[in-house]
DNA sequence: CGGGGACTTGATACTGTTCAATTTCCGTGG
DNA sequence: CCACGGAAATTGAACAGTATCAAGTCCCCG
């Protein structure tokens, strides 16, 4: 495997790289289907998989890039973690997000080609980092990774949208609701559980996200706990009763606007 | 004008248009700089003009589209004024934007096909539609606009970022100022005054887009206009001290996280 | 001129924050 | 391997900021 692996990217790579941490091909990688190849045959998969470039894996609290930096790459999560964190002047910070495997970074940076956000990775990751204008022309190639790529761009703003529903007119015990339903989603799309879980941030990262204090988030798991909702062992999380969570997101008795 | 106008669409449209309202070409737009043509060639932006349709006027309370209608066109705003809007199964309504001329939207669609904000006029509008399968042709032929439109949508979730982190760690009054302070901008970039303008949207429309009640939003105005930092006289605002807005933001005594 | 929606303002209630004290967890070094 | 120390998490009590409810005014449209 391994020397299949260094064989197709001394073929196909214009720079041959040496391979000292494990490198993965588009075309053989599992999250394909999820992440920017998705649609491409096999050959325009070679075509992108030779822009690509397999960093050395980030360690718990890495930045892979910073507000401010300049637009360099996108970056796809190959495995492990990371949050993207928006800063005020004043230093509170504002967890925009969390990635994990197959989903794509660093599209906040296109529009002035400044990053307005950090990424920093929550538990050693592998990265694929895309070199921006290398992408653009490639993708103007390849129609399908276009269509993909805005595709791509588009469903983070419809994330970003559900985001502010969720901060502007929900309350503290659905916000979790929602950010459980959303993970288990996410690690289901993924082929891993979707009723149990470790969660790779904090109690605090969790309440920037979700516009609350870490305390709030606490008592809200102890609460669900209580009910036999879901059992919370610090970071692990398994969901008992899914449609309890749902139901928290649907009714909400006590609706505020 | 309405002469050259009139003759120019029916030079380049394949489908010359009966112009009943009124018409306006993309190269004598006063918002070409703002909106998708900036930066492309008179040729290219006269193709560009050439797809895009442009409906007769919304009027107040409008449907531009609606959640889950499929994805037709993008749209951009040539005159008036309209909210996006991303309803919950139990009928809150989260507005996610107010969006005025020059500006694009629609392209929450592209990801799944299908809308999943309303977009409704809050006054009475003018529309360029963007047939969106014409528009994927084109700009996969003018690298430029390609270019352009990757920094729009890119800029969507910047700015989606920024009302995150207002949403998650702001309170009321900070708020309220980064929300005058945003509209103060847009206006300015648009060429009217920075100062005073008028507030189009309703306090109850402001209030959900800020995550707040009406009257919140309502007693936060009467206790800027108590310090004399604006003037409101219902939908009539002018700023009087811009820069004690901005002090609002950036101090933030009261900071929370 | 009349009517209804939009807005303002006040009093009260409640959700979530703040502060503080413990406890638990986990990585580090002996 | 175990003990230690610091960070993370839990829990409680008091407080603060917004929401809620309610009354009344203003403004705009017909």
């Amino acid at each position: 495997m391994e020397q299949h692996l260094t064989l197709a990217a001394e073929r196909h790579s214009a720079k041959p790289r040496v391979s000292t941490h494990c490198e993965t091909l588009c075309q053989s990688c599992g999250l394909r289907e999820l992440c920017l190849p998705a649609g491409l045959c096999s050959q325009d998969m070679e075509q992108l998989n030779n822009i690509i470039d397999r960093k050395p894996p980030l360690k718990h609290g890495d930045y892979l890039y910073r507000a401010g930096g300049s637009l360099q790459s996108l970056y796809a999560v190959r495995t492990g973690f990371l949050k993207s964190c928006v800063l005020h002047d004043d230093g509170r910070e504002q967890v925009a997000g969390f990635h994990m495997m197959g989903e794509l970074l660093g599209m906040d940076a296109i529009g002035s080609g400044k990053h307005i956000s950090d990424a920093i990775a929550l538990e050693d990751s592998e990265i694929c980092e895309i070199p921006f204008r290398d992408f653009e022309h490639l993708s103007h190639e390849l129609p399908t990774l276009q269509r993909h790529f805005h595709r791509v761009m588009s469903r983070e703003i419809a994330r970003d949208y559900g985001v502010m529903l969720l901060l502007g007119s929900m309350r503290a015990e659905e916000r979790l609701a929602a950010f459980l339903l959303n993970l288990s989603q996410r690690f289901a799309a993924r082929g891993y559980s979707a009723t149990r879980f470790i969660l790779r941030m904090t109690r605090q990262e969790i309440g920037s996200y979700l516009g609350l204090k870490l305390e709030t988030v606490s008592r809200a798991f102890s609460h669900f706990q209580s009910e036999g909702i879901v059992a919370v062992q610090n970071k692990n999380i398994e969901i008992k009763e899914p449609e309890r969570l749902r139901m928290l997101l649907g009714q909400c008795a006590g609706a505020r606007q």
